[in-house]
Formats: C-alpha cells, sequence, structure tokens
DNA sequence: CGTTCCCTTGACACCGATCAACTCTGGTGG
DNA sequence: CCACCAGAGTTGATCGGTGTCAAGGGAACG
C-alpha cells in the first residue's frame, strides 16, 4: 500500500482514478542507504521525491560546522513539493535509516494538480501540516527548555508515526543518535544525553536500540505542552 | 497599487485580468487598531486575511504566560491562505501597528485559484516563501546565538522591506517593542536590550522610535550568517 | 502634569555548553 | 570464536551565556 494514498486517504476523499494517478507517478524507486544525502542544497531537480519507507532529515549547515534539523519525513512525507516552483533547494535533506525514495516527474506532478483537484487539495492540505509543523518546532525552541523541547519531539513524532499505524503498545522505531535530535532541538549531544535520562527516570519512557517506547503518554504530554491540534488529523474543509 | 500584485509580479508574469480579480477581491477592507487580535486561536474564519497595509504578527501563547512570535506579517503577506482547507486556526494574529486588512471570501479565494492556474502558481511561490522563513526562523532559533539571532531577525526584515520598497537609504519603519522582538527570536527582554546595545556599540545601526537604521548591511549579514537565498526573490519556474 | 509603556542598568543565579575521559555495543576481519 | 575497532552513549568538572529580579529613567499621551 502506498504511504501516500494512505496518509491522504486519512482526511480526503479520493477516487479509484486518484489512487491509480498517484501509484503511477510513483513508479520509480529509488532506495537511499542510511546516512546519504537525497538531495542537496542547490539542487534543481527535475523530480520530486516522496518518502515510502524509512525516516530522512531536512537539514541546513552553517558555517562553524553547526547543522540545524528542520524537519523529519516519514512515509507518505514529500521532501520537495516546493521545487516544483523555486529555483533550488535552499536546504539537504540525508537519509536516517534506508531510505525508498520514489521519483516522481516534476512534470508529472504538475498534470496531477491540472487534472485532480480534490487531490490536489489533498496535497495542498500535507503541506499546509508541514507548515504548521514548522510553526511548532519554532515555539519548541524559543519558549521550552531543554526537558521540554525533547519530550515535545517525542511527543510529536509517536503521533504521526501513529497516525501511520506504525506504533504499536506505545512502542515504535525512533532511528535517531543522540546527536541528531541534540541538533534538531538547539542542544548538545551531552546535555541530550542527561535529559533522556531524567525522562527515563521519571518512568515516562524507555529508549534504546532506535526503539522508543513511552510508558505515560498523558504525563509526557503534559511535561511537553503537546496538543495535538496543530498535526490537523481532521477531514479536509471543501 | 495593491501590495499583492506588486510583490507577484516580482516573481510572475500576470495579466491585466489578473490584477483586477486581485483588486477585485480586496474590496472589502478593514482597519485593526494595534495590539488587538486579526485572528484568534480557535477561529474558523469564512474571509482569508491579506495585510494592505502596517505590520501584524503570528503568535502562540502558551501555558505559563510566555509567547513565541512566529512569523511577521507585512503588505501583501496573507495571514491566513490555510484556512481555506485546514478546519480551524491553531494560532493567533495581531496587529503590531494600525492594518488594513483585506477579507476576502473563502469562496472567492477558491474560485480565483480553479480560475487563474499562473495566479495559484504566484499564490504558491508566496506560501513556499513563507515556509522557507519558518524555516530559517528554526536554525536562527536552534543554532545561533542571541547577538546572530537579532542580527539575523533585522537582516531578514530589511530585506523584505526592501522587497516591498519601503525601505530608503537602508532605513525603515520597524514597530516592534523589544519585548516582541525577545518573543520572536526566544530571548528575554533584558538580554534582547542589552545585544541591541550591542549592535549599536558596533556601529552597524540605529534604532529609536521605531526606526531601523542600518549603517553597515555587510557586517550586520557576516555577523548574522545571513543569505537571502530562502527568501526566493527570483522568478517562478514555469 | 501625572500615568503608562518602554527602555536601560546592575547584581546575581542557573541552565546548558564545553572539554575530556570512559564505557558499551555492534560489526568486521583474522 | 575471538580481538579489535568505530560509533554511540555516559559521566564528571568547570565555564559562560542568558535568565531573573529589582530599580530607575525617559518619552509619549491623555
Amino acid at each position: 500500500m502506498n504511504p501516500l494514498i494512505a496518509k491522504l486517504e486519512r482526511v480526503a476523499i479520493l477516487t479509484d482514478d486518484d489512487h491509480e494517478a498517484i501509484t503511477a507517478a510513483c513508479r520509480d524507486v529509488h532506495r537511499v542507504p542510511a546516512n546519504k544525502d537525497i538531495i542537496r542544497e542547490g539542487d534543481k531537480p527535475d523530480h520530486v521525491h516522496l518518502v515510502l519507507d524509512g525516516w530522512a532529515a531536512r537539514y541546513k549547515d552553517l558555517p562553524g560546522g553547526t547543522r540545524q534539523i528542520i524537519a523529519y519525513l516519514i512515509p507518505g512525507d514529500f521532501c520537495d513539493l516546493h521545487v516544483t516552483i523555486l529555483s533550488e533547494m535552499d536546504h539537504g535533506i540525508f537519509a536516517l535509516t534506508p531510505v525508498d525514495v520514489a521519483y516522481i516527474p516534476r512534470t508529472a506532478m504538475i498534470q496531477l494538480t491540472l487534472d485532480r483537484p480534490s487531490l490536489t487539495r489533498a496535497l495542498w492540505w500535507a503541506t499546509l501540516v508541514d507548515e504548521a509543523v514548522l510553526r511548532e518546532w519554532i515555539v519548541n525552541l524559543g519558549r521550552r527548555d531543554a526537558l521540554e523541547r525533547i519530550a515535545h519531539l517525542l511527543c510529536e513524532m509517536h503521533f504521526r508515526m501513529k497516525n501511520i499505524g506504525l506504533v504499536h503498545d506505545d512502542r515504535f522505531d525512533l532511528p535517531l543518535t543522540q546527536d541528531e535530535i541534540a541538533d534538531t532541538v538547539g542542544l548538545t549531544a551531552v546535555h541530550t544525553n542527561r535529559m533522556l535520562q531524567t525522562l527515563r527516570l521519571d518512568g515516562l519512557l524507555t529508549l534504546h536500540g532506535r526503539v522508543l517506547t513511552i510508558l505515560d503518554i498523558d504525563r509526557l504530554r503534559q511535561l511537553a505542552g503537546f496538543n495535538p491540534n496543530y498535526l490537523y488529523a481532521t477531514p479536509v474543509r471543501q
């Protein structure tokens, strides 16, 4: 099952035709090994990239050697819908795990949106949710302390992974090193480590071998100030 | 002159018909006094709001009484294109100055995008630039120190204001209190004050009476690590 | 002419960064 | 099967950037 179809169907009504159009667009699948770039800053790809399996991360490198992770991409997420319109990538995307990526030709994407208003609307919903996530990350970085930031990130990924059926018993794959978490929440790896220990000691979660188990989602959400409304897991307005 | 038309024409070719359609859509103008909400979290507006004159800010309040400003809206910017699709606002927007806001009916907006593919493409470009700005703000909050953050914000607003013709001799209206700047860059007002003084002492800028004069844009940009590529002031791909 | 924001300043506290080991784990090759 | 190794996680000591609290000053406005 195509994860994009599954994602869009949660919020919109797609016809069989739409299904076929999406499936057809996703014919060209590439496997990218872990820790390799899917796209680099400055690229002008002729394809739109869609994550079918695995995790990827959007990031920017700064002069000085630091890095900020800007988004996590999980199955069903587009890497770069915007290069349909914008001139080039202003950031890179790398694979956190081995990732299956569908290469959808730019022209096919444009055709899809011209032919299928309801599908276009669903795709638009997806980009708006991505945008809402960016806003919440700004709040996270700007106004929450270290412990809350990490807790909030974990709550969000729990919610998103659950949405696509990849959470069982509040347990899911979190293929991130503590360095990567640190580069996401604007902390150092050392402090991230200490905060994760605090969360463990408080009995909120366990995390080893890239598997996260949330032991008390209610308390974790309360600690993080997590409110999933920004993820808009609700039907699209007609 | 409608600032939305001016903005879109910098990157796309619009017909006279497009102009008229935009002008017609912007008939219903409301003036919102400074410090009043234009939209609140939870609202389900039937109109899309477009800033015609003045500054507004997108924000989220947190339990605990803190606030994070998520975006600044200047003439030509939409407040909430997304409520065309999403169920309700997950954040508020307030006026920083008295603001002229065009209320564009949701239905008119939908009609516009159905009838005018090239205009739709230009609007899409605008939302993608907004998204790129959000990404850069995440980098700003996550990986730059206090001085760099403020410098970067000022560089960005200088660039955006220049783009719409509101900068003369590197001088422009910056209608923000230090509290508001602090709530934007994730600092306290006290520390924001000290950093602004540092920037002044370094001969980079002057700021009083809500007017910012940048004395040395090159050095300010270098200090901030500012690269305007993310603002995509370039023509839209066809 | 007083009131209310807003800006400014100083002293001090503390969260998270930095630096430098050390441990653990999983993978690889002999 | 074991020895080794690299990457990831952990720990401790110390430093510094930013927060906090409190007070005072200045400018706009009724």
